[in-house]
DNA sequence: GTATTAATCTCGCTT
DNA sequence: AAGCGAGGTTAATAC
């Protein structure tokens, strides 16, 4: 039965099984019709009948092995185990593309767009302005300094602010005071969560609202 | 061509195709062989030859079209458009299992642990002990307060502890702080990163080292 | 390798 | 419906 199935090659297998995962987790997946895809980069996926996420998977460079009944695909201390019970439909893909998706409208393009606009949008000209500038805790999205040398910290949210963006900013900010720098605190977004906003009039932090960029 | 292709079926489809998506973002995925599944609560994937995540998806609820060459899924502000050059293959899937997956050795689990372990790992018995502790600034994975009315408070991971628990973890004492409590902070998990060790030293919260509870 | 963050995050839960 | 956080998050990027 398990004949035709060919671990090095990419597929599609719709089988009657039963999974179990063991890695950073464990689970088990109870006997059923179940999709399992398998790519030509070792990826896994096991998806049911409902939802987008998959009930099992192994990301890139998986290995995966055949054992009489059994699919077993293993990838450093993750192993997932296959136990077919029947094959329903197997198919070789070939020729599947890997060509990557172009996504825009991402935070990038808003930050691009901050950056191109910034004079406007903070109301001075910056004698410096830095991108994903580094610090021990991380990257600042935006940073501008005035001829005063105070430091503009933006943080930049393509969605919504929630109080964990805040606390993101804080941590830049606090960063900044502790090496005897002046600061003003930014974020931006189209949209803030009102638990959020309350802490950002706490804070002293400015929210600008900047909705998302049209395609250029 | 696309007469077999039932849209309120769920069903897969290899097929020689281009992708359109607009909707938070926007998107295009040039011409080639791509795998597209379609569930019966309306989750679309469109899976490319590597990686785990699809190329583009809707999440469940969408509503799926056909109109001459074209799929088109729609969901609130979503729109992902599939032009057709060629089907490959088509599948209609009958009885795909809809049960959920079983995963253990979770974050519950390892609160759960603290929890029943709290007097030998904080060194003393609290008079009050909650879990997911709800606060303006988010919910406290374990409180307990001892009998000089001091609030314990303790932030469980799962995984390696990084920057962003630390400060998660700083949100909710600041919330305690300011209402005039007396706190002491923790963060528990297996394992941190250097830099949030840092941090922690400077912020004078405890890191307790534990690690995953066994099955039970 | 480690560390950090974005994401069309998804998904579940709680208010 | 909105808000928040976990996730076996994945994936990209910087160091």
């Amino acid at each position: 039965m398990m004949d035709q199935i060919r671990v090095e090659q990419p597929w599609i297998l719709y089988a009657d099984c039963e999974v179990n995962y063991n890695g950073r987790a464990t689970s088990n997946l109870e006997r059923g019709n179940l999709l399992i895809i398998h790519k030509s980069d070792g990826t896994l996926l096991i998806q049911g009948g409902t939802l987008c996420t998959p009930r099992n998977y192994q990301p890139p460079q998986a290995i995966m092995h055949k054992i009489g009944n059994k699919l077993i695909s293993k990838r450093k201390n993750e192993t997932i185990c296959i136990f077919i019970y029947e094959i329903i439909y197997y198919k070789e893909l070939s020729d599947w593309s890997i060509k990557k998706i172009d996504i825009h409208k991402t935070e990038k393009d808003l930050r691009d767009y901050i950056v191109n606009n910034i004079e406007e949008i903070l109301g001075f000209k910056p004698i410096e302005l830095f991108t994903e500038f580094n610090t021990p805790v991380g990257s600042v999205d935006v940073l501008a300094i005035d001829r005063h040398n105070t430091y503009h910290i933006i943080e930049v949210k393509r969605g919504k602010i929630s109080i964990v963006g805040c606390t993101q900013l804080e941590r830049y900010s606090n960063y900044f005071i502790d090496i005897m720098k002046n600061v003003r605190d930014y974020l931006i977004a189209p949209e803030i969560s009102t638990n959020a906003l309350n802490y950002v009039k706490e804070m002293k932090q400015t929210y600008l609202e900047i909705d998302h960029v049209s395609d250029s």
